[in-house]
DNA sequence: TGATAAGTTGACCAATTGGTTAGCTTATAG
DNA sequence: CTATAAGCTAACCAATTGGTCAACTTATCA
């Protein structure tokens, strides 16, 4: 009864995935090459069609574990939270995020940009129904007078776009900061901005 | 003397930019073809490299002219006007434009996404001085008191990327919201939240 | 140990695609 | 009207690239 993936298989998997999330990050769905990502994993070509049957089934496993990553962070919202501390937490595990994998968010973002045509269905199933319950707890909040009256959905919507521009578009962010890539200490100070930006928006 | 472009060659760089931006923005850089701007713009391929020497040329052509549309709406924000009026109408303005022109800003997301290889400099340059002068601004009326001691520059990020989401990211509104699309009620709702919610917390 | 499966790889192919070119038609101006 | 420039376009080319395959080596386990 083997159930698990053989060692190899496990490790190789790991290496181009990797490495494919970096190809995709810099160049996009069309513009990363096979060539590339196998360059960048040190493993010849057909070695990748070998664990992954193409292209797009290696660029959906990639997005498959960002998306993972990126609802986890909401377990802190639940109705018997601290609204201050719980929306807090949720910021600044999204900003830790893109401050860690930044190569994840922009292949999530690409794929957004360009319609999902390949998580589509997972973002009117999956992400909607979490979110739609997250935001009836801050609705039930609202109600309660225990922070301003926010759209709910909405706020969701803007926490990411200020937590995840950090990441898909740093670019941006150094050309007008002025440095040649964000230090730890750009971070922080983004960090600190977004979070009490958002939290005396939200009457917290 | 004849300085002005002809009328034909006008009337037809219009036409192929506005094609080849759709078509940009919903493929990318390398995912756009010249055949399927050709065809959006109802010309043969062989007349876009008439007129535009290379598929990079267009591109850059596409991306200058978002770029000035961009950067437009600060022009309110001045040290003699009121901080709430100013801000607000900014906001609005970016808004206003992600919801009636998206296709300008995904081309323009998907460029800084990859990288900027395209605007880099313009970003270092023309937008890095317009904005650092525009948060001196902000800066002067925080330290006049007249609004909460926000970081100014980072207070530009959170307003860009809370208002372009809605043009970028289109689809994951939609989706958690359950759309097929967003219509102009959507675009309100959003508006009134980003506004209300960024004004409350620059403390306005 | 031997047999079966898993993993590896260079060489190759077909399709896509940016770009070119030669020859054509239409517009413009003297 | 004529000559020159501007505009148009089908056919073609070279390069890139996702994917295949057959032959090979290495691992696994009864």
């Amino acid at each position: 009864m083997t159930c698990q993936k053989g060692l190899i298989r496990q490790s190789n998997e790991a290496l181009i995935l990797s490495a494919a999330e970096k190809v995709f990050a810099r160049a996009g769905l069309k513009g990363a090459t096979m060539a590339a990502i196998a360059e960048g994993s040190q493993l010849p070509k057909a070695n990748l069609h070998y664990y992954f049957g193409s292209k797009e089934e290696l660029y959906r496993a990639v997005l498959a574990r960002i998306l993972n990553d990126w609802l986890v962070p909401t377990h802190g919202i639940t109705l018997d939270a601290e609204p201050r501390a719980a929306l807090e937490q949720y910021i600044r595990a999204k900003m830790e995020l893109s401050a860690q994998r930044p190569d994840g968010s922009k292949v999530f973002a690409n794929e957004l940009l360009h319609g999902a045509p390949v998580v589509r269905e997972l973002l009117a199933t999956e992400l909607r129904d979490l979110v739609v319950g997250k935001a009836a707890v801050v609705q039930a909040w609202i109600d309660a007078g225990r922070m301003a009256p926010v759209d709910a959905l909405h706020l969701f919507f803007t926490i990411w776009a200020a937590t995840q521009t950090y990441a898909d578009f740093d670019v941006q962010v150094c050309a007008v900061l002025g440095r040649p890539s964000l230090t730890s200490a750009d971070h922080h100070r983004a960090t600190e901005h977004v979070v009490s930006l958002i939290l005396r928006g939200c009457g917290l």
